[in-house]
Formats: structure tokens, C-alpha cells, sequence
DNA sequence: ATCTTGTATTGACAGACGTCAATCCAACTG
DNA sequence: CAGTTGGATTGACGTCTGTCAATACAAGAT
């Protein structure tokens, strides 16, 4: 059940892949592709929810008995959702007896947290006097 | 033409709604919905490459016209992707006389990286000797 | 073995999304 | 003024996505 594409987190991909940042050069297309399947399990409100749920529970893991009550939907659009968030990674899970249990993959999250951190340092270009003030 | 939506980015929200971080609280649904909006902006490839090609640049600024001829894609594709990312509030832009320029929006990536970094020090509950050894 | 409960999968359907051709608008040019 | 060019908007079309009801599967209980 674990682990059955685990979509980026692969550092040894295009020789150069290891921190380039997203904000501090032009992202090459494979890796786009690749970067957008996460970001897109996180672009809808219930997967965002759900992952913080399991991200902010103590034991670092949750049941999933304890999450479908929390939404007014069905248990298996539920499972959908958990499935997409497993697939891009940010999740994992096992069946422990009965009940499935969930856990956050912190290396996805840290991973695009580092992708949308600029380098300490950067100029921030001056926006809020326009050159030509034209218009 | 700059700024017409604005989702996210005002903290006087909830009150509580510093930075708890997604991974540490339980998202609230209104926080989730916006922060979706975001999210699924940058759930797209090309989206990110535009995003990744207008936050590297050197002045700080892109001219649409250097990023249409980057991708195969139909003019009127690259303006709509380019007004979602605008919606999303990662980038704005300006007309200065016939061209266009866009630029990031650090505010919200900062805020995008920093909801996704995790405290510092946390346990990270020790996964990898599964509870049970079940299955 | 049968029943019951927790979770995943399948199939169907409405709505959202990515794309393009056609068109429109703004600004510079002659 | 008309003509040209950069860029946004509109309308249409096929695909993807979120949702549910129905069903299947897994594991404990009887």
C-alpha cells in the first residue's frame, strides 16, 4: 500500500536539480511537470485540510476514522482525496489491523517549502516606483 | 489592471491567523479555501515555469513578449495562465506604454514557504519502525 | 463460515480547466 | 486619420476533477 510512486523527492534527476529554487532560475519543463502534480494535490481546500490534520496531529499519525467525520462528504471521496495527497507524496500510510493509518512525508513539505524560499539576500527589486511612472 | 482580487495575503483575518503553519494546526475551512486558490495556481507546468521564468529574472521584471515565445503554446493561452497567476497574487503586473511587464510577488511565496516549513525542533515522530509490525 | 465494520475501488455525472481561433483594445507609426 | 503590433478577452471544445451511490475487499467478531 506504501509507496507506489512517490512523484518527485528524487534528487538525482537532472544533475544540477539540487536546490535551484524555483525562484532563482527558469525551472526546466520535466521538473515543472513533476512540481505541479504536487501542487496541485494541495490546490484544493479538503486535501488541504486533511494534510493539515494529519501534519498537525501529536502522534504524527491519524486514522481514518478520525478524519471522514470531520467532513460533511462521503467516506469515499474521502479515500479519493487521501489517495491524491499519498500519490504526490506528501502522505504515506499502512493498515495496522482494522483502521488505515496516515502520516505526513515532512521531506515533500520541506522540499517545497525550500523551492519557494528565495535566497536571503536578494535585492527585492524596488516594485513601488515604476520607471517610466507612465500611465 | 494591477491588483483585482488579492485572495490571500491580509493577516487580520481570523484573528489567530499568524502563522500556524498548516502543519502544526488543523487548517480551518476558510483558510483552506483560500490557500487552495493559490495552491491550484501553481498546480499547472506552465504556470510554474512562468512563474519560475518572471521571479528569476534579474530586473525583476518580464515583458510578455519574452515569455510567449518560450513556450508552444497560443498567445491568448499564455495571457489567460498569466491572469491566474495574477488572481492567485503572485505576480502583478503594469502597462508601460505598448508592452507589459509582470514581477513577483514575494509577500506571497514567503507566506507559501513559510506555511509549509515546519517548527523547528520537532520531534518528527520517528517513523520507520511501524508500531505493530503489522501486514 | 457468516456477519459486521472500516476502507478502497468502480462507474457515472456535472462542473471546472487548458487550449485555441477569432476578436477586441491600447499604444505606437506613418 | 488609417495601419500595425503587443496583449487581453470571448466563445467553443475536449479533457480532467470532485462528488456520490453502489460495490468490493480486509480484518475482527460471533
Amino acid at each position: 500500500m506504501s509507496k507506489q510512486e512517490l512523484v518527485v523527492l528524487d534528487e538525482s534527476d537532472d544533475a544540477e536539480a539540487c536546490c535551484p529554487g524555483l525562484l532563482t532560475a527558469p525551472l526546466a519543463e520535466g521538473q515543472a511537470v513533476e512540481l505541479a502534480k504536487v501542487f496541485k494535490a494541495l490546490g484544493d481546500p479538503v486535501r488541504l485540510r486533511l494534510l493539515s490534520m494529519i501534519a498537525s496531529r501529536s502522534g504524527g499519525e491519524v486514522c481514518v476514522c478520525d478524519l471522514t467525520p470531520a467532513f460533511e462528504l462521503s467516506q469515499p471521496t474521502i479515500s479519493h482525496h487521501l489517495k491524491l495527497l499519498r500519490q504526490a507524496g506528501l502522505i504515506d500510510c499502512e493498515r495496522r489491523g482494522t483502521w488505515v493509518h496516515y502520516w505526513l512525508v515532512p521531506e515533500m513539505t520541506d522540499r517545497l517549502a525550500g523551492l519557494l524560499t528565495r535566497p536571503a539576500g536578494e535585492p527585492l527589486p524596488e516594485r513601488t516606483a515604476p520607471v517610466g511612472a507612465a500611465s
